[in-house]
DNA sequence: AAGCGAACCTGGCTGC
DNA sequence: TGCAGCCAGGTTCGCT
């Protein structure tokens, strides 16, 4: 579920419960989601306060008082829950179960406002971890990521860079977190879509000298600013089993131009194609056979 | 070495 | 209605 717009959205759901509060007590359910929980995980983030919550890629980062950085990824199905403590919530209204109750609520942190943020994870592609701040550029998990798109560093000249000689189709290298990191299966479809580019277009021929690949790279940078941002603005996108942290609506609100479109109409003002779904390197690829070349 | 496919795990939807 | 089969937003591993 989660790409770059979506834990963006997260971490602005949690930074009012979390940011400058003491971690009371946490409950930690099993002992790993995707991997091992780090060993003495509860004893080290108890006590701790939140000095900040940052966001890389599509990895939350939450900033502990003791130099340690708690790294949480939220795999394909993995959600937080707020309540917030005291008098203005009853939480379970309509939206959410109470935590606890969920066989996949796997870890609970509780604040020293009051508030509790449950980590829900049925699938368990999700993952946490503590390393020191310090060391967090080289951490396992960061030292091989690539850029962030949404940084100043994205564009056309550094995408002919770092796709110049690549084999892999398009669609492939744009999924690549060593490459870019943050995008999904979701943006990839619709950057290309807008920026006019087949997802099976070999990466490397953005990088040509000749023609107007300089232009085509630069185009395919700002849609890939583009989707994103937007996606930021309308407070992640909402599929399935997503919702924001605090479970309000606003969940079926936003719509894909070409994802989860198959054998409807090209949105391109005036194309007369039609989005196919296609299988590459495993996944579903939405695109228009037309007007994407 | 890059580039694929498989694997990890559960739930929801489709079609027989 | 029941159930098998397929699909899902991500990442990593192992094989060419």
């Amino acid at each position: 579920m989660p790409e770059l717009p979506e834990v963006e959205t997260v971490r602005r759901g949690l930074e009012p419960a979390m940011a400058g509060q003491r971690l009371l007590r946490v409950e930690q359910r099993r002992k790993d989601l995707r991997f091992p929980f780090p060993p003495h995980f509860r004893e080290r983030l108890e006590g701790q306060t939140v000095t900040g919550l940052s966001r890389r890629a599509k990895y939350l980062v939450i900033n502990l008082s003791s130099d340690e950085v708690l790294i949480m990824h939220l795999g394909m199905s993995g959600r937080f829950t707020v309540e917030m403590g005291g008098e203005n919530s009853t939480p379970g209204e309509f939206h959410y179960e109470i935590a606890g109750t969920s066989p996949h609520d796997h870890v609970v942190f509780h604040m020293g406002n009051g508030a509790r943020i449950t980590y829900n994870d049925p699938r368990r592609f999700g993952f946490m971890d503590l390393v020191p701040s310090a060391s967090l550029a080289q951490s396992k998990h960061f030292r091989a990521m690539g850029i962030e798109p949404l940084g100043n560093s994205l564009d056309g000249n550094l995408i002919q860079i770092l796709f110049a000689h690549k084999k892999a189709p398009l669609k492939a290298a744009l999924l690549d977190q060593r490459l870019i990191a943050g995008l999904g299966n979701i943006y990839v479809c619709e950057a290309l879509h807008r920026a006019g580019l087949s997802p099976k277009r070999l990466a490397g021929t953005l990088a040509s000298n000749r023609g107007h690949m300089k232009g085509k790279a630069e185009h395919l940078a700002s849609t890939i600013r583009d989707v994103l941002t937007e996606a930021v603005q309308a407070g992640g996108s909402s599929l399935r089993d997503y919702a924001q942290t605090d479970g309000s609506l606003g969940y079926f609100q936003h719509r894909f131009g070409v994802y989860d479109r198959e054998g409807e109409k090209c949105p391109t003002v005036s194309c007369p194609g039609a989005i196919e779904r296609i299988v590459q390197s495993g996944r579903s690829t939405f695109y228009c056979k037309s007007c994407q070349k």
